[in-house]
DNA sequence: ATAGACAATATTGTCTACATTTTTGTAGTC
DNA sequence: GACTACAAAAATGTAGACAATATTGTCTAT
């Protein structure tokens, strides 16, 4: 469910997906070291190439970038994952509440077939399209909302999310259930603000639940931290 | 008031600064454009570590990068910016909330600090500390409250809304007047949540009130829009 | 005289080679 | 035997050169 900015295109991109996946599937660790030249002999492109990908994964927060050091597969700690749920509820009810405002009968379509390409992917076990494709909808609901600056921080707390979601779902990912999202689309439907509200604030609740946030930090880089 | 990331540093981070002054000074218009080369020779750094600049200017909404044609300096539209205040109401009254829930006595002094150093910086007629400063404060409410997604935010707000109070401004720059902060300050000290959240709302709608936004669009480079 | 094609110029995009910094390995000395 | 200092290796940071692209100017044919 990675989500770059637009204005990120070309070989770029295709890079950070790649890196991208690789995190989602859980074949890149958090805390891995990502050397540049190693990156670019895979990838077959320049390393230059690759340290513009890394610079777009750090602003996406994805990788973290340490000067003279190099850049490594981002840690999310369990204070960070607490953060972004907090500031997504926030922002997602700001989202919904505007929504309803603003979006006219001739939309409430889009957000129906959206759903069903969540249902088909969710139907034929195609988990990579099925992540992406519910956090898709989440961002046509913040794309609908007419706030190009909204739809930018969920864009970013998106990304956050799948990382946090990749390192530290308990067992089976039954995350972002389309049932949740067609009641939402109802409510949409019937202008009914708070219902709508409470909805995406317990759809939100349920994905943080399903993650096992008790769980120790992942071990860390500072092993000064770590060790004493 | 330039307030770029932290992970942005060295001599990077001291040609967006100058940029942004710039910009802030009106020396640079909006639609500007900004030639690599020029900016190189300006600054004698290499053309690499301007376009790393600009990179990161792109990235906090202060210029525009059009791939194979150049940067230039944004041109925020009359939409763009009630967008950005319209945000910047929702997200600073949700830092206030939470500030109140999670500050300490101890704390309060920090606040007031700043103050201090805003009416010295007001009093001796330093409109470029002033306006830092400005912006430096509602960014430390956003620290103290602990929460590293919002300061994010509200960081990136502030930018922009810095352009847009640069573009926008009606005549004299009585731009978040300390008195206002001295309020704010009262209101959180005595933990006055609602009371806390209204002097924010009204402050950031009387930032907004003296921006010229009923003006036209300011001219825009895309001659097809500005000519039929 | 004007429209279209072509050439010249200017600017951005990309890559490769070099410099700097960090890390690792080794030898020397107390 | 262990600690320090030094040196070699590896990775990142930087800059300059080259290629691709867009724009502007000019010439020719109708």
């Amino acid at each position: 469910m990675y989500h770059s900015k637009e204005t990120v295109t070309g070989p770029t991109a295709e890079i950070c997906e790649r890196i991208w996946l690789s995190i989602a599937e859980k074949r890149l660790r958090p805390g891995a070291r990502l050397k540049e030249e190693q990156l670019a002999e895979i990838f077959e492109v320049s390393r230059a190439r690759v340290r513009q990908a890394l610079s777009v994964l750090e602003s996406d927060g994805l990788v973290t970038i340490v000067p003279n050091r190099g850049a490594f597969v981002a840690e999310p700690g369990v204070d960070e994952a607490r953060d972004v749920f907090h500031v997504r509820k926030q922002i997602e009810a700001r989202v919904v509440e505007r929504l309803i405002d603003r979006i006219t009968d001739a939309q409430i379509p889009l957000l129906q077939a959206h759903l069903l390409k969540e249902r088909e992917a969710d139907q034929r076990g195609d988990t990579s399209a099925t992540i992406r494709l519910s956090g898709g909808f989440h961002l046509l609901l913040a794309e609908l909302a007419g706030s190009d600056f909204l739809f930018g921080i969920l864009r970013d707390l998106i990304s956050r999310s799948s990382l946090i979601t990749a390192m530290y779902r308990s067992r089976h990912l039954h995350n972002c259930g389309p049932d949740e999202h067609a009641a939402l689309i109802e409510h949409i439907a019937a202008r009914d603000t708070p219902g709508a509200m409470q909805i995406m604030l317990n759809h939100l609740q349920h994905v943080e639940d399903e993650l096992d946030l008790t769980a120790e930090a992942p071990t860390t880089r500072d092993l000064r931290q770590a060790l004493v």
